[in-house]
DNA sequence: TACTATGTTTAGTAAATACTAAATATAGTA
DNA sequence: TACTATATTTAGTATTTACTAAACATAGTA
């Protein structure tokens, strides 16, 4: 069997769309992503309707997005008023700045709020209650857990800025 | 202000909920792991569904889903017909487990279609055409990005296992 | 200024998903 | 076997979310 390389291209953003759909996302967000990967020059929001089949709407918003986290860069040519929208392909760089821009996130938010969780039963009064000190044994775990987590995001953006690592060389050196 | 215990567990349920829902995941399964966490004692359905407020219809598969990912055991006590539930507390433990169930998931199905269309494209005829060829390049930066994540997470799991690293406490380390 | 080409927002719709209520299955016990 | 206590499945509903179509905004150009 032959297959010709458009149809192979299609594949391709469809299996992106749906491993966009597994992490939550809409899989308009994948299938954009795809498109933009998969050519070679910058694309306009009108080509990105041709080649994605959704509108001008969505296809806004949902750049936006991928922008916000680095997954795509906005850029325009002199003299042309349209907007050319291409994939980074550093994908490194790309988790860098997801892990940046998290920082906003309705995640943090609610990490934030465990952390005030624990000031409160930490400060609290009822440190003789047996219950309490229950509460506070297990959400002061949940609670370093997530500061470990966050200490090795910022250990390795750190070391890697400072030029002490390379994730990517040593992903590579693991395979 | 004073707040009681109970308002308190709430809101960190609550948090739970909002964490589990950032991560696509249904809230109500980040409400039950918050209520199994903080219980001293391992929970039936029953107890679940009153403190959830959630159906037995809804906890019974939720549950299975956060049994299966190991964030949550099932038991069962002699001379009692109830299932019993608790939390897994070590989230490395968990971390590991999901790791690993990971395998059968939509998302690999959709990672082993994309080194399908590498496979296809490489031994594909369209070696002369310069769009098969930019086609054939960006598609397997991708999967060597895959492959180097896949290769970290079997590599930290191996040395892991043999006693080589605790990751646990190289986290608490970095703090 | 009016016109045109573009991007964004909005209001509504379609589709997906979580959840409920009730029927069904299962297994222990009399 | 029938009964009881439990868990699971199912069919339907409510909610959420993605997406569309169209109105609107913006800025460049005649």
């Amino acid at each position: 069997m032959t297959t010709d390389l458009q149809t192979i291209q299609q594949n391709f953003v469809e299996s992106l769309s749906q491993i966009s759909r597994f992490w939550g996302l809409p899989k308009g967000m994948g299938a954009i992503f795809g498109v933009l990967y998969l050519s070679p020059a910058p694309l306009s929001l009108d080509e990105l309707v041709e080649q994605t089949g959704l509108t001008k709407g969505a296809i806004s918003t949902e750049v936006r997005s991928l922008a916000r986290i680095g997954l795509v860069h906005r850029s325009s040519k002199l003299g042309d008023r349209k907007d050319y929208y291409e994939a980074e392909t550093d994908f490194y760089a790309a988790i860098r700045s997801i892990l940046r821009e998290r920082q906003n996130s309705e995640f943090d938010r609610a990490v934030r709020s465990v952390r005030e969780t624990l000031s409160i039963l930490e400060a609290g009064s009822g440190s003789s209650d047996p219950d309490w000190q229950f509460t506070l044994e297990r959400v002061r775990a949940l609670q370093d857990f997530f500061d470990a987590i966050d200490s090795l995001n910022k250990a390795v953006i750190k070391l890697e800025k400072l030029g002490f690592v390379n994730v990517q060389k040593i992903l590579g050196a693991l395979k």
